[in-house]
DNA sequence: ATGGTCACG
DNA sequence: ACGTACGTGACCATT
């Protein structure tokens, strides 16, 4: 086997990656996608080449650098994305860490350098393999040295392989001759002139037939067709210049050291630092190997003796801090004094007198731990996984080996349960304290002690609740659903003249856009658009549309609600869904398994779905909803003096609003004016914008526009508010709601138009949606607390972001009610009053 | 796994 | 010249 080489052409791939990949960024809000790009780009060749040598070329001077970078660009010369830029000598130090040599040499491009290592590698009488995402570099293709560009399509990767035949064979030229096309052609982005009026397909053509330009000009008389002839005779110093420019250079000067760019391991640990940092997690794996030799172990006695394992409970409950972990069926371990036990047994009631003891106890995923065992108070417990999320919302999701990773940068990988078991305490004890700083410091630490640890135990006592479904019903409305769907199938298959899937968005995009020849409105990126906005403006026109809009309505019904929820009702007749604490970007709670904040109720056949959800015997559902929670707390955290009187006025807000913004008296608001300024006021929370409110008021730009500018006439502080919103994210990186929870705004660095905007909007949603999210947990939390403090027999079951649902004993409805007044309404005092409606019923159908 | 669609606040 | 209202999750078809 011959010695490989592996030369990259660094700006040019990672120049591909950064377009190629989704915005990502790091904690610290650096971007990171044009370099994970890059790397996994170069592992996935690593992998298919296996070379023995590699090297990095890049471009050195600005101007060189920022002309390579925006080859891509059809010539338009803006200045390289910041975005980029900043990734540019990181990607450099990540290279250096792995051990990779890079080469950049001032006056030389990154092309050059390629061209020059390319021959000297051959001539040693190596494999030379050259990866770029620059198509120029084909020429230097032979039959020792291929070229690899990568190309995207459909979301897949393929790096495509040239030797000198395959440029033939696709350009027709050889490598050298492909100098000459270019030269001829031009390249504006690359600021190669060309000869004007020659072309892609006049260049080929000359080339292929003379197999030089100095040729060409040697037959200038035969050449055809004319004009490129008359072209070519005119611009002749056009001609030699662009080929000069269109030429890599192949006896560059630069020191090289051949034995410097020997492949070594790169998977060091100063690599692994890096790619922590830039929070490559998918990347991890690579560095295995090394993850061994460098996991730190702890001190970890395994306990099987019973005598011994009460010892360590007796001291456990005597030390300040205690990291603890569980697994069910197996056992648990705690940590504290540098030392770890993992007890095997069942020993429910001594963990159960741990935690009510004085002892601070660290653990992750207290909720599921709750599963297991009765937890009396919060007080003393820290969920590692929530404070990190509180930290970093924007997280998918945690382990307890992210934050292992992240706070004591401690690597771990997949383990025998008894070691993870102990490592998982380890990390409770040892993160707790930094975990703890660091939410001091962000100014944090209140709400994590005060609301979203207490919030733990309330969530876990609604899930155990669980909300009684009644399953014949349910089925009943199924059936009844499909009977439907069936006779609208029927119809709309006649009506097509074929059958076909309905609900395959391609299939029924052909049906009606090509076979029945409708008009089409918006495309996606797969094909015509069949979302319901298109469709109903066709509904009218034909009757097909509507059925088929009737249709989705009804089969969504069925599959995801009646025959979904189906699967979630356990043994006792009721779901137990799950509600999440970590999972929103604006302290929001989440529900799956089912999702029970999405239960239909804007279209009465969905709404009757409500009707299987029943409160058990001798039971009420008592529903309490916030009105207007969000627009109230605009109010209070803008202090516009003239939202806040509406509001201390009990006013009509929207009609009051439709009275200012479109200049009327408020007895004489029209019914549609009152319907705009609410869709207004709806924007405004949303973080409005003229197109959005014009698409939903199906009103032009400019009325929109007119809108908001009276709107934000009417209420001057908010607009005002609204600013500092967008000015803050953009000095902190990041916006709070009134109670400090924190939303990082990475989006507002962004060079791109569309996603700074959306940073622009999500810094105007994001506190006021948080804040009334601060305040419907803080309510949970006392309501939950009232009900079992009054040692009452109802049970909160149901939280849909500004509504509570209580199953309530038929002899407390009137205490219950009492509680929902005085804890959502009283949970906090505002410059506006918060308000709730009540309502009473059987089910959840009548109970709102 | 991803995108389209649609259910909720 | 672009293409959006903010926040979610489930299902289906398609890759």
């Amino acid at each position: 086997m011959k010695d490989k080489i592996l030369l990259v052409d660094g700006h040019s791939i990672l120049n591909r990656a950064f377009y190629g990949l989704p915005d990502l960024t790091n904690a610290e809000g650096l971007h990171t996608n044009a370099i994970y790009g890059f790397l996994t780009m170069l592992f996935k060749v690593m992998d298919e080449e296996k070379p023995d040598y590699l090297t990095v070329a890049f471009d050195v001077s600005a101007k060189t650098f920022r002309h390579e970078m925006f080859k891509e660009y059809k010539g338009t010369r803006k200045p390289m994305a910041d975005e980029l830029r900043e990734q540019v000598p990181i990607m450099k130090e990540v290279l250096t860490a792995m051990g990779i040599t890079i080469i950049e040499k001032e006056g030389l491009e990154a092309d050059d350098i390629l061209g020059t290592l390319s021959v000297k590698c051959e001539s040693q009488d190596f494999d030379v393999v050259i990866l770029s995402g620059d198509r120029d570099l084909l020429q230097l293709a032979t039959k020792r040295v291929k070229i690899r560009i990568p190309k995207t399509s459909k979301g897949k990767t393929e790096v495509y392989t040239y030797y000198d035949e395959d440029v033939v064979a696709q350009y027709h030229v050889t490598p050298d001759e492909f100098i000459d096309v270019k030269a001829l052609m031009g390249d504006s982005s690359d600021n190669i002139p060309g000869v004007p009026s020659i072309g892609e397909k006049t260049a080929t053509k000359i080339i292929v037939e003379y197999k030089s330009i100095e040729n060409a000009y040697a037959h200038i008389e035969e050449l055809k067709p004319p004009r490129a002839a008359n072209a070519l005779k005119e611009h002749y110093d056009l001609a030699t210049l662009s080929k000069e420019l269109a030429t890599i250079e192949k006896n560059g000067d630069f020191p090289f050291e051949l034995s410097e760019a020997k492949l070594e391991n790169i998977f060091t640990k100063e690599a692994y630092e890096w790619f922590q940092k830039l929070e490559f997690k998918n990347l991890f794996s690579k560095f295995e190997e090394e993850d061994k030799e460098n996991s730190h172990d702890i001190n970890l006695k395994v306990v099987e003796d019973k005598k011994k394992a009460l010892e360590i409970f007796d001291a456990a409950k005597k030390v300040p801090l205690v990291g603890f972990a569980l697994k069910e069926n197996y056992g648990i371990s705690l940590c504290y004094n540098e030392q770890t036990y993992v007890i095997l047994g069942d020993y429910k009631d001594e963990v159960e007198k741990l935690f009510s003891s004085p002892t601070q106890i660290g653990a992750f995923q207290i909720k599921d731990i709750s599963k297991e065992l009765v937890i009396h108070t919060s007080s003393n417990l820290f969920d590692g996984i929530i404070a990190a999320y509180l930290m970093n919302p924007l997280k998918n999701d945690y382990t307890y080996k992210d934050v292992a990773r992240e706070q004591l940068n401690l690597m771990l990988d997949e383990m025998e349960p008894q070691k993870d078991l102990g490592y998982e305490a380890y990390t409770a004890f040892h993160s707790q304290p930094i975990l703890e700083a660091n939410l001091k410091q962000s100014n944090m630490y209140e709400l994590f002690t005060n609301l979203e640890m207490p919030l733990v135990l309330t969530l876990d006592r609604m899930e155990k609740a669980g909300v009684m479904v009644d399953a014949k019903e349910l089925e009943e409305y199924g059936n009844e659903l499909q009977k439907s769907i069936s006779l609208l199938e029927t119809d709309i298959y006649k009506e097509a003249g074929e059958e076909f899937n309905i609900n395959s968005p391609k299939q029924l995009g052909v049906v009606l856009f090509e076979n029945l020849g409708l008009p089409h409105g918006k495309k996606t990126k797969t094909g015509y658009s069949t979302a319901a906005d298109v469709l109903e403006k066709l509904a009218k026109e034909f009757p097909i549309v509507d059925k088929i809009l009737e249709y989705r309505q009804l089969t969504k019904l069925k599959s995801t609600y009646a025959d979904g929820l189906a699967h979630f009702i356990g043994t006792d007749g009721r779901i137990h869904g799950k509600f999440h604490q970590t999972i929103t970007a604006t302290g929001r709670l989440s529900s799956t398994e089912p999702n029970l904040q999405n239960i239909p109720i804007r279209m009465e056949l969905g709404r009757r779905i409500r009707k299987v959800f029943k409160a058990k015997e001798d039971y009420v559902f008592v529903d309490a909803d916030y009105s207007q929670i969000e627009l109230r707390i605009l109010a209070v955290l803008s202090k516009d003096e003239n939202l806040i009187k509406a509001y201390q006025d009990q006013s009509d807000i929207h009609r009051i609003t439709a009275s200012n913004v479109f200049n009327v008296p408020f007895d004489e608001v029209t019914p549609l004016q009152r319907r705009n300024a609410k869709a207004v006021n709806f924007g405004i929370v949303y973080g409005i914008s003229s197109f959005g409110l014009s698409q939903d008021l199906s009103i032009t730009r400019k009325e929109a526009e007119t809108y908001i500018e009276n709107y934000f006439k009417t209420y001057p502080g908010i607009k005002k508010f609204l600013d500092t919103q967008v000015e803050q994210a953009k000095e902190n990186g990041y916006v709070t709601t009134l109670y400090h929870r924190r939303r990082p705004v990475p989006e507002l660095s962004s060079s791109n138009y569309m996603q700074r905007s959306f940073g622009e909007r999500v810094a105007m949603n994001a506190p006021i949606q948080g804040t009334a999210a601060d305040i419907m947990k803080m309510a949970m939390n006392q309501v939950s607390d009232e009900l079992e403090k009054q040692n009452l027999k109802s049970k909160l079951v149901l939280q849909v972001h500004d509504e509570l649902l209580i199953e309530t004993h038929k002899d407390e409805v009137q205490k219950v009610k009492e509680i929902l007044v005085n804890h959502m309404e009283k949970v906090v005092d505002l410059s506006v009053p918060l308000e709730i409606d009540i309502h009473v019923g059987e089910n959840w159908y009548e109970a709102k």
